[in-house]
DNA sequence: TAGTGGTCTAGACCACAGC
DNA sequence: CTGTGGTCTAGACCACTAC
């Protein structure tokens, strides 16, 4: 009797040559975006496995975030559609940055809102009590809400400001007027000039996955925006969580 | 007959739960970087469910990045060390940028070195094309290598430049001469001093995910840039798949 | 109600690391 | 050799969706 590789060949395909197979068809076409892939079922017989190896391979393309399943309704192609973030915001006018794009996007007309807002005294965490140059004792305002694009959540942000500047101001308000929270800074003589980003991207918390409501595997993009004044002081940091599936992100910048 | 909701708790832990249990130990550092992992037999004894339930726990954290499985040895919670990239590259120099950072590295000291270098001359594809302005039937020249951190490959690059412009020069060679490929750039009129760069996340595709030997769980970071010579012509599209768990990437910029 | 995805058991065997 | 992770079968039951 002949003895064959069992964890690899047995003679049929293992849950990984299924994804494969599928993930084929997703890459060429065959499936395309929104259309429903096999069921179970259908892949149980096609490939002649088990439920739970079929169901195996669908998870491993659910974890490439290729495919959503809907509990009742069947397995389905993903589709994206991507928003256009552009750091500085003026790189959307026109010039040598106004060429072609690698990345298509279609953000213009796209209604854009605001919910979950939150505003609080804190001690600021250690990280950006430190950036910030916050003493000991003292305090942040934390600015928090949550960014949805056609009524979609796609970014939760966080900022902190330093609590001795902005005690008493608009910036600890809800409604923080004309020009927003910069505004306001400038006001305090302390007008934001110059921008530092720093960018990381791995897989969400559970508390991230919920709050921008993102599909097994869909990876966030941490945006961390640090603003100093002139004189070269830190008066924001605002921490950015993004979903990754409807974000492109552009920086724009010339050799001095 | 008491009928306990199966699905959910049936009196004991399903895999979900098995896997908040261990997450929050790995985040409250009980389970400190590196450290080992329970293994699937003390999960099952500790847990009372069977080896692919306690399997499936695993899983979970293993597709969220915070542990890796060596088999045979065991399973450990992660280790990440970073390195920042910065864009433009001189904010690596004093200035306000010099402040703290939100994330921490130590770059300074860490041998790197590229390997994978592949030159060819081809047809760019359509969206690489379009970006540099290729006519029909003109070709680019491709750059391909990959770089590496103490050995561990972390970026890989395919820089695509005009044929028309950099043919029978040094760009299209293996060793670029000094100053590298924007030098030479330079000398025939074409330097760049204009850069754009769009930036995606997403998990990687499977040759990706070999190419920079990448733990499941890992997402990568795109970054395309594109080189802008002062009449704003597009001289090189550079597209850069990152390793996400091994990068922080920094912008920095000022207003007006 | 039929079909689809989601969870779990019970038991088997394979491949690999480390002693 | 033992223990660890990796793969698979066979069969059960649950929860949800669409008809």
């Amino acid at each position: 009797m002949v003895q064959v590789d069992r964890a690899t060949s047995r003679g049929g395909m293992g849950y990984r040559a299924i994804a494969d197979a599928l993930r084929a068809e997703i890459d060429t076409g065959d499936l395309a975006p929104g259309s429903k892939v096999p069921s179970e079922n259908e892949l149980m017989s096609t490939y002649g496995v088990e439920q739970p190896t079929a169901r195996r391979a669908l998870e491993v393309l659910k974890n490439e975030g290729l495919i959503v399943a809907r509990r009742g309704a069947g397995t389905f192609v993903r589709e994206f559609r991507l928003y256009r973030r552009r750091s500085p915001a003026r790189l959307a006018e026109s010039g040598w940055n106004a060429g072609r794009s690698i990345w298509q996007t279609d953000d213009a007309k796209r209604p854009t809102s605001i919910d979950h807002i939150e505003i609080a005294t804190v001690d600021a965490p250690d990280h950006v009590a430190s950036v910030l140059g916050l003493q000991d004792g003292e305090k942040a305002v934390v600015r928090r809400r949550r960014y949805l694009v056609d009524d979609v959540p796609i970014q939760f942000a966080t900022s902190y400001y330093p609590e001795p500047i902005v005690r008493g101001t608009q910036v600890a308000e809800k409604n923080t007027g004309d020009g927003g929270v910069y505004a306001r800074l400038a006001e305090l003589g302390c007008k934001p000039v110059d921008f530092r980003e720093e960018l990381r991207s791995r897989m969400p918390r559970e508390a991230e996955a919920k709050l921008l409501d993102l599909a097994q595997g869909t990876p966030v993009i941490l945006v961390v925006r640090t603003a100093y004044t002139a004189g070269g002081q830190a008066v924001e940091v605002n921490e950015m969580v993004l979903d990754s599936s409807s974000y492109i992100l552009e920086y724009g910048f010339s050799s001095s």
